[in-house]
DNA sequence: CCATTTACCAAACGGGAGTTTGGCATAGTA
DNA sequence: TACTATGCCAAACTCCCGTTTGGTAAATGG
């Protein structure tokens, strides 16, 4: 809390006008990210405008941006493989986010390759750019997310 | 130290006469877990009685056995995304393990689909697998992560 | 058999982190 | 102007957790 005060001008004190416990400001940390990336990112499954391919591209271009851009990887990853488990809220927030997150890509998949590999590859470019998330973190380097990324795009023609 | 303790039928200050801290401890196990996959799964690619096919089929069932059995996911895919930055000693432990994943799968795959090729795969397949595991804790099911492992032992004709 | 070490417990210690309290400004409102 | 609410600080509070201490009993070993 001092850390999240200071990072606002605030001491660590002053945040319990605006949240009524740190557990409740973590939470509307994970709902805030989680929104973002459905209006900015997966939408991209549902516009009409675009071929798959293209959509693919997109998706995967604002997702490589948010994450190269993020210095602690995917806060919801971090938070799964935590504290998940013991606090149910966060738990659920957690599960619907990747949730959406599969569902995005498997709308993208699925005209071209249909909906049952859809559904599994959506699955496993989930895993993998999660994986790729940490490992980029672990060697202090862009390369396995970048690599993981364009596999991801070269996967549809 | 209260619950390790426990699952020791110890209280927590008896540990301080096996460890000298509980980072010493943590440290530990993070070795005697880097070397148990040394010793019983990554030691897969270098034996020479297998064709590089079957050294990715039984190098993926041991992982599977690994985790399928394992509760809390990766240990050191834990660590890393936590407190790893913090701790250059684990950082150094961690960057070891998974340096020695991902050689061990390029020496499989080497021979099969030349050095660079299987450069970018083994670091994709170890991703994959670490994100698989995560997607299994947070859904509760082993589906991503076996799913993937179908994956990989596929990626080898 | 005595001396020393080892393994352990019970209790206390110390510091840190989340939280609460009380007061002081400033802003808005009647 | 007076009243109220808001935003914030400084300090205290509380609980938890890693660690330390002192003492006891068993094990070791010359």
């Amino acid at each position: 809390m001092a850390t999240i005060g200071e990072a606002c001008g605030l001491i660590k004190g002053s945040i319990y006008h605006h949240f009524k416990s740190k557990e409740e400001l973590a939470l509307e940390c994970l709902k805030y990210i989680h929104e973002y990336f459905n209006r900015e990112i997966f939408s991209i499954a549902y516009t009409k405008q675009l071929s798959p391919k293209d959509k693919l591209i997109l998706f995967t271009k604002k997702v490589e941006e948010y994450f190269m851009n993020s210095e602690g990887g995917c806060l919801l990853g971090n938070f799964a493989l935590e504290i998940s488990n013991n606090i149910p809220l966060f738990k659920n927030e957690i599960i619907e986010y990747f949730k959406n997150w599969e569902e995005a890509i498997y709308q993208i998949l699925k005209p071209e390759i249909g909906e049952k590999q859809a559904k599994e590859k959506a699955m496993q470019i989930v895993s993998a750019t999660q994986g790729s998330i940490m490992l980029m973190r672990i060697y202090g380097k862009p390369d396995p997310f970048k690599i993981q990324n364009k596999a991801i795009i070269d996967f549809l023609p």
